[in-house]
DNA sequence: TTTTTATTGTATTTATTTTCACAAAAAATT
DNA sequence: AATTTTTTGTGAAAATAAATACAATAAAAA
């Protein structure tokens, strides 16, 4: 299983923060601001351009729009298709969710659930039995799905997505999935989450 | 700002496997099984309990319940309070988790909403206006909380939690907040979460 | 009882990440 | 036109994290 790179999360929180300062009118931005915004240093974002061969202008900062153009170049733009498997109180959130990230090009395209009654039910995504995940992800072209099912059946569930030809997998039940090598994991695990932050403040 | 630490993490993802095994009956594990069940090396499974002063006994492994009792003295077992900040689709799915995060001993013991129509659901929890954080914190010891308002209005509600007396929050509104050192903060960003797994995908 | 085997515990090495230091460039000032 | 100031870009150093190697120990087998 391999892991998402930090500085790669570095890099979508740069352009999130350049999108915001574009939507504010800013044309030019100096690598302290962007630090400041994006919670790091300078140097780190120097350093994170560097790495990925993004210029600025000495003394003349960067041109948002052109580090827009070349983060869009490392992430790509095309549409991503995503599935939730799981339409318990996460997936409906995540689902509902789902206007802001098609902003991102990313569109929940399903969900899936064992319950007949949620079936019926439109939350602006169809939802369909777990036995049509395999159809629905090849017909649709979906790479990456997001687990939202209890822990007991979740390798379960995984399993049978990437049967289904599912490459990258954000879980949210609380348990470490065993995958192949070349399949992606992120793993949110609530409870550790809020442990740590408490484990953090008692220190 | 401080960050929690990754080798807290991997304590705490320990934690949850060792529950599981007792559950199932295991008395005693190896650094092997317990790496193999959390996702890391036996190796760094020893190396995390050296760290933290934690014996196993040569050839015989970890004795589960000892190593329960030193996980809890590392993190402690007290009740612990939470707040949830904005009642919308994830403030909501955070509420109804609650039962789950009751077993761990931590409490979300109130929502907060500028919603008057929320104020009156009960979803398990009494949701109250933003105008009661201040009243509502102090009056039941709460040292954390979630954060799950847009991002226009985060750092408001933020700089109001830290004034209350918040010591860590966990940020699900996609900014990076501005916070005194000594305040712990977590970033949950589902959209840059998504497009790291896309981006490690397509690598 | 002695030898073999399995496992922990940790010092050392290697790899990765972040910070430091400063030269290079360009704009602003004198 | 020369000087000063500001900011980028990056090699080198420092810090952090992970993997390797192996001694120590205790159980099991001979």
């Amino acid at each position: 299983m391999s892991l998402v790179r930090s500085d790669i999360g570095r890099l979508l929180q740069y352009k999130l923060c350049l999108l915001r300062f574009k939507e504010l009118g800013v044309n030019t931005i100096f690598s302290y601001n962007l630090g400041e915004a994006a919670g790091v240093t300078a140097v780190q974002v120097r350093k994170d351009f560097s790495v990925y061969g993004i210029k600025g202008r000495k003394r003349g900062g960067y041109n948002i729009d052109t580090l827009l153009i070349e983060l869009n170049n490392i992430f790509g733009n095309s549409r991503k298709n995503i599935v939730v498997v799981g339409i318990g109180n996460i997936g409906k959130a995540i689902i509902q969710y789902n206007e802001r990230f098609v902003k991102k090009n990313l569109h929940i395209v399903a969900g899936f659930d064992i319950d007949p009654s949620k079936q019926n039910k439109s939350y602006g995504v169809p939802i369909y039995p777990v036995e049509k995940i395999s159809e629905v992800i090849k017909n649709n072209n979906v790479s990456t799905a997001i687990i939202a099912v209890p822990f007991q059946v979740a390798q379960e569930l995984c399993n049978i997505l990437i049967s289904a030809g599912i490459k990258g997998i954000l879980n949210f039940a609380p348990i470490i999935l065993k995958v192949p090598d070349e399949i992606i994991v992120d793993n949110i695990n609530l409870s550790n989450k809020l442990e740590g932050i408490i484990y953090n403040i008692n220190l």
